[in-house]
DNA sequence: GCCATAGTTCGTAACTTATGAACTATGGGA
DNA sequence: TCCCATAGTTCATAAGTTACGAACTATGGC
């Protein structure tokens, strides 16, 4: 039978500015956790098969999740059928302090940015830069 | 005969967050990274050799210095032989003010912290976390 | 021209990531 | 209690990325 591994937290001291900037350096994943950190609430994965241009499967989420937990960003805890996921801001704010806000704001500037692009020439999509 | 392309340097708008944090998940180029932004003054490739506590390939020294210029986080100009790799981090200030101060700034908390453990413990290396 | 020094490119092996298929885990009926 | 639906995880593997030695380019000095 397949083992299903317990959920890993890593605790404070051992949650490192790499791991979180690698796992933020994804565009779905930075969505998400912003998402997260915005919403006073936790949510469930199944919230996020959407948050992107294409629907993201479900497979793929499931390790973003992972990725996002195992670095320390985020605590997921199972409520029956689905997972509570909130971010664990406060504790890295202690840690690290004003890392958090500054990756957060910089998305949101730069969501800004898109999306007023976005305005002017509406049919260029995909493209990475410019 | 091999083409030696010309070096790359986004321009400020199409620097992204993932871009950066992506270049700076990586220990080394954080660590160049930080040094450039700490020197005021411009530092050849060669400086950071042995930026590690195992000495860094030459290939992929220059590895490390393309992704941290194409991230759009350094500028490097040829002068004479050796290259003069300077820190962009006005212009980034600019578009995502507080994101690199507080990246450089948990940098810093992160060595201090290990610093502490590697005196309490000096045998203890190379551990991922803890 | 030839050598030394500094850095780049290329090939490839090692690692990482994305995803479909098959699975586990839980709750709600019948 | 068994069966089903829903939510998420694991596994296999294909695709993509990274590290590094060898061979190269580029520059300056003699």
């Amino acid at each position: 039978m397949k083992i299903m591994r317990p959920l890993i937290h890593p605790s404070i001291e051992d949650i490192s500015v790499e791991g979180i900037l690698h796992a933020l350096s994804d565009p779905v994943r930075v969505a998400i956790y912003a998402e997260l950190a915005g919403s006073g609430c936790a949510n469930p994965c199944s919230n996020f098969l959407r948050i992107s241009d294409r629907p993201i499967p479900k497979s793929t989420l499931s390790q973003h999740f992972r990725a996002l937990r195992e670095a320390g960003l985020i605590r997921s805890e199972r409520h029956g059928v689905e997972m509570h996921n909130s971010s664990r801001c406060k504790e890295i704010e202690q840690r690290f302090p004003g890392l958090i806000g500054a990756i957060l704001n910089a998305h949101k500037v730069q969501s800004a940015d898109r999306a007023r692009a976005t305005k002017r020439k509406p049919a260029a999509r995909k493209t990475k830069a410019g």
